[in-house]
DNA sequence: CCTTTATATCGTTATATGGGAATATAGTGG
DNA sequence: CCACTATATTCCCATATAACGATATAAAGG
């Protein structure tokens, strides 16, 4: 029932699905995503974390930089389960649209870089 | 995107997700919900509503009574995918058992008289 | 119309959540 | 070790949520 709950939660809020719905299209960098949604680097950092939590994404270091990703790990089923029902859900969400029509131009080497 | 969250927020909790589940053994009537979830009745009319408006339960009137049951209508693609997981996710879970179990002992004539 | 009973709504309170600024941590390069 | 940068954590504020009691509404029967 936790486990349930930790993905619902995670997945009640606008700016976690977006995240998620973005990291099915490709990997993102911390900073990209800050871009892309226009948050403050706190958020982004916060809800990472919930989602991590719930099992959906996962992560990998590189130097000082932080590549999210899709969780490939299925330990949590209702994780799978929504992830699953997320590629197809939701894309003809306008907001979302757009975001995905802006990744192209995003690139960590042009958008981190003070 | 409005609507998936509707039924992320409403399956978010663990009461909700209780009678979702006990609804899905066999409708009940409010006043059945609140004696088996030991809420108060205000409680779990608010509840009900949250579950109503994310197109996950729907009720029909009876006289003094309101029976409440899995929504049928499919109007909701997110409810239609989250209640089909549900019928087997939840299954283990040591809390619901219990409740289910007592459902036989339920009914509505016991219960609801003063 | 009045009473009774089941359910819905309102008011209040405690806790949870999302947001950003400030600060801490970690990795990289001098 | 020091400076710099990306990310994580902490702190605080505003709003949302869940709980209950009290009150309102609705249906049934005198």
């Amino acid at each position: 029932m936790r486990d349930f709950i930790k993905v619902m939660k995670a997945l009640s809020d606008p700016n976690r699905i977006k995240m998620v719905k973005l990291l099915q299209n490709r990997s993102l960098y911390v900073c990209e995503l800050q871009a892309v949604l226009a948050l403050a680097q706190s958020t982004v950092s916060k809800h990472l974390r919930i989602l991590e939590e719930a099992g959906l994404v996962a992560y990998r270091k590189e130097g000082l930089w932080v590549n999210y990703h899709i969780a490939d790990t299925r330990k949590n089923p209702y994780a799978t389960g929504l992830l699953g029902n997320l590629q197809h859900w939701l894309e003809e969400d306008e907001d979302l649209r757009n975001l995905t029509g802006r990744l192209p131009e995003i690139k960590r080497e042009t958008i981190c870089k003070t």
